[in-house]
DNA sequence: CGAAAGGCTCTTTTT
DNA sequence: GAGCCTTTCG
């Protein structure tokens, strides 16, 4: 600290709300009580407008810090937002509630869950174990799972529980065979996670929406509470989440929402994008501010993005502009295959950082599916190139994690029989498939869950002493550990956790991944020795409950340096310098599920925005001729997006008329140097009247070949099922 | 009992 | 292609 007093110090945050906002944002910080919309455009500035709030609000002595709730989408939006207001406020920011509407939730059902008969140690169920406690009562009702897919299941129940509708509501409501199916199992699947005293994501949200209306008096302690509500990206809240905020604000009605419907991309999990659009009509005496001035893109992104997005019929008309006018035109190349898109991305970041411009850091390859990274990944590991995947398989669902975190649940929770399964036998304990039956028996038969059955083992009937031996020492392993975790820090409790169990000896014969796996449980144990600070047993309740609400991009900042790979959807709120949008693709973006549904089709629209919109300096838009999707070849056609943006705002070959062909198509600078850098290796092998034999197709004979710049590629007249297209070097042919 | 092999399906996005 | 499940074999 400067002994003399620093003029950050002593500037009040009003000050700096009158010198470095604009009116607009200004505008919408000082707004006086009331509801409050705020259109905040992509790049808008609007963290910093919510932060400048909140702080304004506790700086004018509006509100005292824990009298404000700031609900956010991302842990990272939370944490950031903490950390912005303490600075603002030289201050610690701590008595602000603030998190994700699920952390949010759980909070307060663990305060006054009771009121609903919900357990306050309740443990939280992610998307594996939902899935899971899916398949379990699928087999219970002996439901085949080839005609009903559990993850299938899973969505209907989700959809169910969006609309909050109790499984018998949905059943009522059911209008087709699989609805009626997936309101069965619900039936069952809803008292399966209230005998484990286990809450899924949906759970946290409709089950704070049930306390609030069946209780009250609950509901008026928070509405008391909170004298101001600011809800971020709003945008993107589904029915229980606008429930939440509508209950909780409807006393001092001071709530402050911040969103843009151009960027809504959740209908899928039931996000109602009408939840903003028609937030003037649920308060008349709204104020609305809309930031449309924007600070991260050059004018060339913003009006391509804008082309893109102006096609959507059901939103707010509004249009970014930037004082960054002009910057270099959008790029739209297109390659041969996802290979040469993938080199082609590769070459264009080694070309940009090798300018001195930037560094891998400032680049970001986005895609509309994970499974698209995978062609880029081989390129960039190929060429020493350093990335960060984010998404994919998570941290915390990797096996050995999600072992670790059983046990600790289990731990915390004995009658959560999900996680009980899962580590029963996990090191083996040569338990088998008889004994487990038996074990489940005795309980279902008494009436007790797994752990409790496991207690009174000794009176089993025909259990083999071996298994006996087995079950009793695992008994007393999570007796020892669950004492352990009553007085001694969490990393203690993990530490002895895993050398009661071996389990470092058990990944060791794994086999070829054994290291990494170790080195994971190893990140497991260091995050839980974030906890030690807590009382013992509030530390593994803490830990788990962030865990079960963590995600990938929260922890995006500390990975190495690096370029990043990341879907379109988790990059929303982020921003990089240069951005790569792979599969500008019909059928892929758009997706092909969206293809036949108009509102799919505008939130693929959206996507598309929210992606453009990442860029400050470069964007390059690419796509393929022919593409790979689940081992087959694909020819695909130029996505309708591309054709939307002018011209004169593009380099290479947009506005192209759907269905023309690569060939003849001037290829940006980027393409011939992947070009260059992987020559032609095919021989020609096949010519028009050949027959061959493909092995799931039979025979058929051979119209066309073309040769192409890695390939040979046929078309094919099969007898059985027609005309196809094949590549040579992956279809499985024989020339006969 | 457990490992290995084979066969099957399903592939959008995820707090 | 990959993960998941079942079957088979040692």
């Amino acid at each position: 600290m400067a002994s003399t007093p620093s003029p950050v110090a002593e500037t009040a945050p009003h000050l700096d709300v009158l010198t470095t906002l604009n009116p607009p944002q200004r505008a919408a910080v000082t707004a006086g009580d009331g509801p409050l919309l705020i259109f905040a455009g992509a790049g808008s500035g609007k963290t910093r407008v919510l932060t400048y709030r909140i702080a304004w609000l506790i700086e004018q002595g509006r509100a005292r810090p824990g009298e404000i709730l700031a609900v956010t989408f991302t842990n990272k939006a939370a944490r950031e937002m903490r950390t912005r207001v303490e600075q603002l406020l030289q201050l610690g920011a701590t008595g602000i509630w603030m998190g994700t509407f699920h952390a949010i939730g759980a909070r307060i059902l663990r305060r006054d869950g009771s009121a609903a008969g919900i357990d306050r140690h309740f443990v939280i169920y992610d998307e594996a174990d939902r899935l899971a406690a899916v398949k379990r009562v699928m087999d219970e009702l002996h439901l085949d799972e080839k005609r009903y897919p559990a993850g299938g299941i899973v969505t209907l129940i989700s959809r169910a529980k969006d609309e909050l509708l109790s499984p018998a509501e949905a059943a009522a409501r059911a209008a087709t065979p699989v609805e009626e199916v997936a309101s069965q199992i619900y039936m069952r699947y809803q008292p399966l996670l209230e005998r484990n005293r286990a809450l899924d994501f949906d759970d946290l949200l409709g089950r704070t929406v049930r306390l609030f209306q069946d209780h009250p008096d609950v509901l008026e302690r928070y509405q008391q509470r909170f004298k101001y509500i600011l809800v971020d990206e709003y945008q993107d809240t589904n029915k229980p989440q606008y429930l939440m905020v509508t209950h909780l604000a409807a006393k001092h009605r001071n709530l402050t929402v911040v969103g843009d419907d151009d960027q809504s991309i959740y209908r899928f999990r039931g996000a109602d994008i009408r939840n903003i659009l028609s937030f003037e009509r649920d308060y008349p005496d709204a104020q609305v501010v809309k930031l449309e001035q924007n600070y991260r893109s050059t004018q060339a992104i913003l009006d391509a993005a804008h082309h893109v997005i102006k096609a959507n019929a059901s939103r707010v008309a509004k249009r970014l502009w930037t004082e960054r006018q002009g910057g270099p035109k959008i790029v739209v190349a297109q390659t041969y295959d996802e290979q040469e898109e993938a080199l082609a991305v590769a070459q264009e970041a080694l070309r940009l950082v090798a300018q001195g411009d930037y560094s891998l850091s400032d680049l970001a390859v986005l895609y509309r599916t994970n499974a698209q990274s995978r062609a880029v990944e081989e390129v960039l590991l190929r060429r020493g190139l350093p990335y960060k995947l984010i998404g994919g398989l998570r941290f915390y669902e990797r096996r050995e994690v999600k072992d670790i975190l059983a046990y600790l649940r289990l731990i915390a929770n004995p009658d959560d029989t999900l996680s009980f399964s899962r580590v029963i036998n996990v090191p083996r304990r040569k338990l088998g498939e008889k004994t487990l039956v038996l074990l489940g028996a005795f309980a279902d038969g008494h009436e007790l869950t797994p752990w409790a059955a496991l207690e009174r083992v000794s009176e089993m009937a025909g259990l083999p002493g071996q298994a006996l031996r087995s079950l009793e020492e695992f008994r007393e392993t999570l007796k020892e550990v669950r004492a352990a975790a009553q007085e001694r820090p969490l990393v203690e409790v993990v530490e002895l956790l895993l050398t009661r169990i071996g389990y470092e000896r058990y990944l060791r014969e794994s086999g070829p991944e054994a290291d990494e796996r170790w080195a994971n449980v190893l990140e497991l144990r260091g995050l839980a020795s974030e906890y030690d600070g807590l009382a013992p047993g509030e530390g593994l309740q803490a830990f788990l409950e962030d865990v079960a609400l963590m995600s990938d991009v929260d922890s995006l900042d500390e990975r190495p340096q690096g370029l990043t790979l990341i879907t379109v959807h988790m990059v929303k709120g982020l921003e990089f310098r240069v951005v790569f949008i792979l599969g500008m693709e019909e059928g892929l973006f758009p997706h092909s599920r969206s293809l036949d549904d108009p509102a799919g089709l505008e939130e693929e629209r959206r996507l598309a925005y929210v992606g453009m919109t990442r860029a400050k300096d470069r964007l390059y838009l690419f796509h393929t001729f022919r593409r790979h999707l689940y081992g087959n070849a694909n020819l695909n056609i130029p996505s309708r997006f591309l054709k939307d943006i002018p011209v004169e705002l593009v380099e290479g070959s947009a506005g192209l008329p759907a269905g023309v062909p690569a060939s003849g198509m001037a290829p940006a600078r980027a393409i011939e140097a992947a070009r260059a850098a992987a020559p032609l290796t095919v021989v020609q092998r096949y010519a028009p009247g050949d027959t061959v034999e493909h092995k799931s197709w039979g025979r058929g004979s051979v119209l066309k070949s073309t040769l192409t710049r890695t390939d040979e590629e046929l078309i094919v007249k099969f007898d059985r099922v027609g005309m196809k297209i094949l590549a040579v070097s992956l279809a499985p042919i024989k020339k006969v």
